[in-house]
DNA sequence: GTTGGCACTCGTCCCCAATGACTGCTAAAG
DNA sequence: CTTTAGCAGTCATTGGGGACGAGTGCCAAC
C-alpha cells in the first residue's frame, strides 16, 4: 500500500474514503499531475504497489467516479480528477512538501541583493517565483489602507496649483494636483497640512476617516475654505493607487502546458491575466487568508478559467501591512510544491520588507 | 494595370524595378497580407486586371524572387514577401493610408474623458492601441531627461533620514530616500535644496549637469556636506525611474495569427515582450525618428523576432518632451493602416498631453 | 517579349483500417 | 461479500495511400 515507482504518496484519514479509495485517488492526482494522461487502472497496478488486481482498481475507480472524484475525458480513456478531486488531495490527502534547505537558502539570497523600492521589489519577486514555479507569476502590492501615514507634503508649483504628496511606511510617495482659491493663502494650507501632519503620523490610513480628518482641521482654527482644499488634496493623493498595482511574469510557461496547446484557451487566459483587474478580483478575498490558499479550476468563478488552479499567499511586513502572491497554472499542478514555493517566497520577501527601511 | 477586385494598389515609380514588376510586388504583399495565403500567378491574374498571362506573371515573379523580393515557401507553392519585399512595399509602393475623420475623431474623444495621471494615460492608451490595431501595443514613458525640472523637495521622516522628492513637468514625482550626517542641519539642507529650486526650475532635466549642482550648491554658502548630502538625493530622485517605464497589451492577439499557431515562436516572442528591457532595446532607436518608423522581420536585429514587423511613432508633448509608441504584430501587417493608427494616437495622446496641466 | 501547353513537384485532405488503451460486465473463486 | 480473470465493446490515435489541386519551370510557337 505504498508507491513502489515515483514519490510515495500518503495515506491520510479521510472520512467517507476508505484508505483504498484515497489512496488510489492520491495516486491518480499524483500521476496525473507527472504525466498529463489520464490514468487507468493497469497505470496503476503496474507501477504502485496496490496488492490487489486491475479489476478492483476499476471497481474502485467506478465509485470514486460516481462520487465525483475523478471524471472521465471518453469513454476509452482512463480518469483524470475532477475539482473536487484536486480539492480532496488538496486538503486531506497529500503530503505537504517543505522545500530543500539549499532551495530555501536560494530564494533568500534572491532578497539579499534585491532593491530597497517597493515597486522594484516586487517586480523582482513576481519574476523570481515565475521562474522557480515555471508558471504564471503575480504579485499584489499591498493595498493602501494596510500602510501607515507618514507625511503630507503641498508642493507649490505656481500661484494657485500645486501638489499633494502622501508618504506612507512603504510604497513611496504619491500623488495628486490641486488647486485653490486665490483667498486661501499658502501659508495657511501649510499650516493644515502641518496640523494633520502632527496629528495623524504613525496611524494607519484605515483608521483615518474623513470625518476626522475633517475634525482635525476644524479645530486646528484655520479657515473652512483652507481645511476644504487640504482636505480634498490628502484624500486623492491617498486614493491614488487603487485598486494596487499588480505585476505577473511568466505567462510564456502557460504554453508548454498540453491542456493549453489548444489556443482559445489560452487566448481567454492571456486576456484575464493583461486585464489585470479580473485577476485581481478573483483573488483579493484571499488576501485575508493565513498561509497558502489555493482555488481550484471553477472555484475561480471564470469558465475561462475552469482549466487553471491558483495558489495565493499573503505576505506580510512592517506593522500590519499586507500584499499577496499568487501562481496560476493549469489545474494539473503539483500543489504542495508549488504552496512551498509560494509561501517559502512570501516568508523571505516579508522578512526583506521589515528588515528594511523601505522606500 | 489597376486593381480589379479588392482596393487598388498603387504604381510609383521605382529605380531598378519596372512599373510592372513593382506593381506585382505590391500586390503580392497586398494579397498575402489580407488572405496569409502564398500568392500565385493565376490569383493574380484573376483577381488583378494585369492584362497580361499567368505565364508572364510567372516570368516576372521568378525574376523578382531572384532578386530577393520574393521567396517561395516550397516549390508547388506561390510567393511570399521576403524583409526587402516588405521593406520596398512600405517605403516606395504602398499609398499611405489616413484614417477616416471618423476614426480619428473616435481616436481624439478617447482621449477627452483620459487620465490627467501620465501613466495613467500611457496604460490607457497601451490599451486602446492594442485595441484598434489587433496587435499588441505598448508604450514606453517619456525619459526623464526629456522632462523639465519644477521642484526638489526634502521630507523628514527622522532625525537622521528623509525623502527626496523630484517633481517633474510631468510623470509626477519620484523619490529616492536619503540619510545624513548629524553634523548637517535639516535647515541647512532644506536652505539648500531651495537653492536648487530656485536655479534650476524650469530647466530640462538633460541640461542639468551634475557638476552645475554641485556649483549651484558650492556658491549658496551652504557647508560643503550640506551641499553634498542635498546633491546625492537630487541624483537619486532624479535617476529612478530609469530606463523609462515600458507598458504593453493586447498579446492575445497574436494567437489569432495563423503563423503564430506554431507555440514555439509564440513562445520566444511572448518572453521578450514580458522582458520590458530587450524590447525596449529593439526599438529605443527609433525614438529619435520623426513621424513613423518601421522595422520589418530581421531587421529587428532578433531571430525570435524574425516573423514579427513593429510600427513606431514618437509621441511629443509639452517643452521638447518625447515616449514612444508601437505596435508589435506579423511582419504580414497591414502597413500602411498601423502606421496610421500610429500616428493619429500619438498625435491625439501629444495633442492631450500638451493641453493638460499634467501631473 | 508573350503566350499556351505540359510535365512535374509537393503539400493537403480525406478515407480507412489497424492498433491499443481503457472500460464495464459477468461468472467463478476465495 | 469481496476479489479476480476473462471478455466483449468503445473510441481516440496513428499511419498508409490515393486523389486532389495549386503552383511552378520550361519550351516551342507566335
Amino acid at each position: 500500500m505504498t508507491a513502489k515507482g515515483g514519490v510515495p504518496e500518503p495515506v491520510p484519514a479521510a472520512p467517507e474514503l476508505d484508505k483504498r479509495k484515497a489512496f488510489i485517488l492520491a495516486t491518480v492526482v499524483y500521476e496525473y499531475v507527472a504525466t498529463a494522461e489520464p490514468v487507468g487502472s493497469n497505470t496503476l497496478t503496474q507501477k504502485y504497489n496496490l496488492g490487489v488486481s486491475s479489476a478492483t482498481i476499476r471497481n474502485e475507480m467506478a465509485e470514486l467516479e460516481s462520487a465525483g472524484y475523478l471524471v472521465q475525458p471518453h469513454t476509452s480513456a482512463g480518469r483524470i480528477p475532477s475539482d473536487a478531486g484536486y480539492r480532496t488531495y488538496v486538503d486531506r490527502l497529500m503530503r505537504p512538501e517543505a522545500l530543500r534547505t539549499e532551495e530555501k537558502r536560494r530564494i533568500r539570497d534572491e532578497f539579499r541583493a534585491a532593491s530597497r523600492e517597493l515597486d522594484d521589489v516586487i517586480e523582482q519577486t513576481a519574476r523570481l517565483l515565475g521562474q522557480l514555479s515555471h508558471n504564471v507569476a503575480f504579485m499584489i502590492a499591498p493595498a493602501r489602507d494596510t500602510q501607515t501615514f507618514r507625511h503630507l507634503q503641498l508642493i507649490w508649483l505656481s500661484e494657485r496649483a500645486g501638489l499633494a504628496i502622501v508618504v506612507t511606511s512603504v510604497g513611496g510617495a504619491t500623488q495628486a494636483p490641486f488647486e485653490h482659491d486665490p483667498s486661501v493663502t499658502a501659508d495657511d494650507m501649510t499650516r493644515a497640512s502641518n496640523h494633520l501632519n502632527a496629528r495623524f503620523a504613525g496611524r494607519p490610513m484605515r483608521e483615518i476617516a474623513e470625518s476626522d480628518v475633517a475634525a482635525a482641521l476644524a479645530e486646528s482654527g484655520l479657515s473652512a475654505e483652507a481645511g476644504k482644499t487640504v482636505q480634498d488634496a490628502f484624500r486623492l493623493a491617498a486614493r491614488s493607487q487603487e485598486p494596487p498595482a499588480l505585476v505577473s511574469t511568466g505567462t510564456q510557461h502557460l504554453l508548454d502546458q498540453p491542456e493549453f496547446q489548444d489556443l482559445r484557451k489560452l487566448r481567454s487566459i492571456l486576456r484575464i491575466v493583461e486585464e489585470q483587474k479580473t485577476l485581481y478580483e478573483l483573488v483579493a478575498d484571499s488576501m485575508t487568508n493565513d498561509g497558502p490558499s489555493v482555488k481550484i479550476g471553477h472555484e475561480l468563478g471564470s469558465d475561462d478559467m475552469a482549466e487553471c488552479s491558483v495558489v495565493t499567499v499573503p505576505y506580510r511586513f512592517g506593522d500590519g501591512m499586507v500584499g499577496l502572491l499568487a501562481i496560476l497554472g493549469p489545474r494539473r499542478m503539483p500543489y504542495a510544491r508549488m504552496m512551498a514555493l509560494a509561501d517559502s517566497t512570501a516568508q523571505s520577501l516579508g522578512e526583506h520588507l521589515s528588515g528594511a527601511d523601505l522606500v
